[in-house]
DNA sequence: CTCGCTGCAAAATGTTTGCACATTC
DNA sequence: GAATGTGCAAACATTTTGCAGCGAG
C-alpha cells in the first residue's frame, strides 16, 4: 500500500519543490523517498544512514540542510522538542504548553478540558502511560502580529 | 503567594533529598530556590546564568547534572523534546505520539477523541494557534517490562 | 570518616556556517 | 549562463564523562 502511493507523493513532492522554487535534485529526491519509506521519526542521522547505503558520497550537512528545508516549505514536521536544549519544569502538576514556534518560550496552559481527556483503552494496552499532555504549537503574541511562517531564530 | 510558598516548598524539597538519599548541598538548594523562582521552562545553561550570580564559582556541570538529578528523582520534569536531537516526521496529518522514555521512539497515535479536543476560546485569543497535539508519555512494550523508572539510556 | 558532590577539563555528540565547485532550470 | 544546491571543513553549541579534592551526614 505504501508502495503504491508513492508515486503520487513524488509528484506532489516535485510539484511543491517547484512551486517553492527549489530544485528537485537526486539528492532531495532520494531524501524524500526515504522519508517515505521510513515511516518513523528519524532524526538527521537515521536519514544519513539510510541515504548514504545509495548515495555513498553525500554529505552529512545535505541531508541536515534539507529536511530543515523540506520543514520550512511544510513538507515535513518537525517532532515537539525541535532540536532546542533540553529544559526543565518545575511544574509537576497536570498542565499543557504552548509553544512559540518564532521566540520558543514555552508557555504553561491549565485548562480543565485537556486534563479531562482520557486515553482510550486501546492506547493504554499497547503502552504504559506515565503522563499526558497537550501541546499547542504556533505564535505567542509577541510573535504572532509581525511574523507568519519561517523559522527563523532570536535569542 | 509565591514567596509564602517558598518556605513549605523547601521543606519539601530537604525531605524528598533525604528520602532518595541525596546530600543536601548549598549548590542543590540554591538550584531549587532558583527554579521556583524563575516559574519559566529554562534550559539547564538558563539556570547556570542565574545561580553563577550569587554563587560565582558554580560551575555548568553542576547545575545540569543537578537538573538531571532532580528530574530523576520526579522533583522536576524535563519538557517535550528532551534535549534529544531534532527529529522529523513525514506524517502531516493531525496525529499524536507516543514517547518511550527509555527506548525513545516515537509512535504515531491515530484517536478520533484527540482530534476532536476543541482549544478553548481564552487560549485562542492569546496565541495563534497553528498544530494541536497530544503528547503520551511512558514505556513501550518492548521496555514496559522490564523497567520501571529510572532514566537510564539505550542506544 | 566515608561516600557522594563539586569543579575542572576533555571528549563526544549534534548543529550551523562559509566557500569553491557542480548542477538544475 | 545564472543562481541554487552540494560536499567539505571548520566553528559552534550542547551534553557527557573521568577524576581529584571537598564537604555533608
Amino acid at each position: 500500500m505504501q508502495q503504491r502511493a508513492s508515486t503520487d507523493h513524488l509528484k506532489a513532492f516535485a510539484e511543491k519543490c517547484r512551486r517553492k522554487k527549489l530544485r528537485v535534485t537526486p539528492q532531495r529526491t532520494e531524501i524524500f523517498k526515504i522519508l517515505l519509506k521510513l515511516q518513523t521519526h528519524p532524526s538527521a542521522e537515521g536519514v544519513y544512514r539510510v541515504v548514504k547505503t545509495r548515495f555513498p558520497n553525500i554529505s552529512f550537512d545535505t541531508v541536515n540542510r534539507t529536511l530543515l528545508t523540506f520543514a520550512e516549505i511544510g513538507l515535513i514536521d518537525v517532532v515537539e522538542g525541535y532540536g532546542d536544549p533540553r529544559r526543565f519544569d518545575l511544574n509537576l502538576e497536570h498542565h499543557h504548553h504552548f509553544y512559540c514556534m518564532n521566540c520558543r518560550k514555552i508557555t504553561d496552559l491549565f485548562c480543565e478540558a485537556f486534563d479531562q481527556l482520557a486515553v482510550p483503552k486501546d492506547i493504554k494496552e499497547r503502552f504504559t502511560v506515565t503522563n499526558k499532555r497537550v501541546v499547542l504549537r504556533g505564535f505567542c503574541d509577541n510573535c504572532g502580529s509581525n511574523r507568519v511562517g519561517d523559522n527563523s531564530k532570536q535569542s
